[in-house]
DNA sequence: CAGTGTGAAGCACTTCACAGCC
DNA sequence: GGCTGTGAAGTGCTTCACACTG
């Protein structure tokens, strides 16, 4: 397949959002030109980022609801359950296993690991808290998809080796710095310090 | 001043990260070739990120990581405090206020806000939590410069509306759909969901 | 006639390559 | 000789415009 852009991605997450908001509102068809109202985005912009997938529309009329959310849910890989493991039992971990949306789309924590002594065998949100030096050895029964970093700063690029020693396939990572994953990984990182500065220099740079 | 992209700004956040790591290990210069290496991009870009604001370098010799630093600080506006207020008494904006690279950069938590009557007035953090429809009435006082806005999805535009009439200039957001801002106000929006769909995505169309 | 699908044009960011200075 | 600063070339995403179809 040709290559996709990473934006066309997080655009298509956009679509579904708002088709699922259609589909709870009952109406069953839509147009790009709605599309892209909702989406912060073009008529044209929606109809060629769905046109890398097939054709979905019917011409003067539109786009199925029910089916073309079908379609970006299959495009995603939305269709089955994601087997995640949150590496840091804190604050940020938690948000996201709680946030209703999280289990909602398919993604299931199997397992929670922090390396503080303290914090393994406690519970977390329903799970118990296990050493992350077990998790090379867990991962062979927990067969983990995706595995969330939010530790602090130190030592993130030690987790994240582990975690591909683990065999596991996909980060997404809370951490700041630069960090190296081999081929065949795939890496997200949300640096939140990131998006404050860029609002720094929005606020100094503004006319 | 030319219009700088937002990715131009992300990266120049990078860079000032690891300035300051050589700054801790006491090393006095650096070169556009060391640079790139350690944020992930090329020499060229970093030349061509910096020369978007000036001539920061010496041909031959490199950059001076004191002189860069501060530089970079200016630009981004990093070089004074900006007030933050928090508005959603949970976890995310818990983990957040308690990152240490946040007080560290500046960013100074001056009020929490939450819109349930039980949480207000209650300690969090530090601070104790006041009922979001005082925002206005206290931005006078307060003269909070971003807002940080954490809360369930239903009813956003509602707050980011009040967050504009209490006259806050940017927001960053951590709340999914599309959300509008007048123009002159700065939206970041942190979207969990679509990273993890983002994963989901790459590991379905992986070769 | 309304609205999709898509090649072509436009635009913006990245990379190249080299002149210029230390 | 080493490394920056920068116009020019390259690349890839976005927008346009229109043929096409229900």
């Amino acid at each position: 397949m040709k290559r996709i852009a990473d934006s066309t991605v997080r655009r298509l997450s956009v679509y579904l959002r708002y088709l699922e908001e259609l589909t709870n509102r009952g109406l069953s068809t839509t147009s790009s030109d709605e599309l892209a109202q909702h989406s912060g985005t073009t008529p044209a912009q929606v109809r060629k980022d769905l046109s890398f997938f097939g054709s979905f529309g019917r011409r003067g009329l539109g786009y199925s609801v029910a089916e073309l959310a079908t379609r970006i849910q299959d495009i995603l890989g939305l269709g089955h359950e994601w087997r995640v493991v949150i590496i840091g039992a804190g604050k940020i971990g938690s948000a996201l296993s709680t946030y209703r949306g999280f289990k909602q789309r398919g993604f299931t924590v199997v397992g929670v690991y922090d390396k503080d002594p303290l914090k393994s065998g406690k519970r977390w949100d329903g799970h118990v808290v296990r050493d992350v030096e077990t998790l090379e050895a867990d991962a062979a029964a927990l067969m983990p998809d995706i595995a969330v970093l939010a530790i602090p700063a130190e030592g993130v690029q030690g987790e994240v080796d582990r975690i591909v020693r683990a065999g596991i396939k996909a980060i997404l990572n809370f951490a700041p710095g630069r960090l190296h994953v081999p081929p065949g990984v795939t890496l997200k990182t949300v640096n939140m310090a990131m998006e404050l500065e860029g609002l720094s220099f929005a606020l100094t740079n503004r006319d």
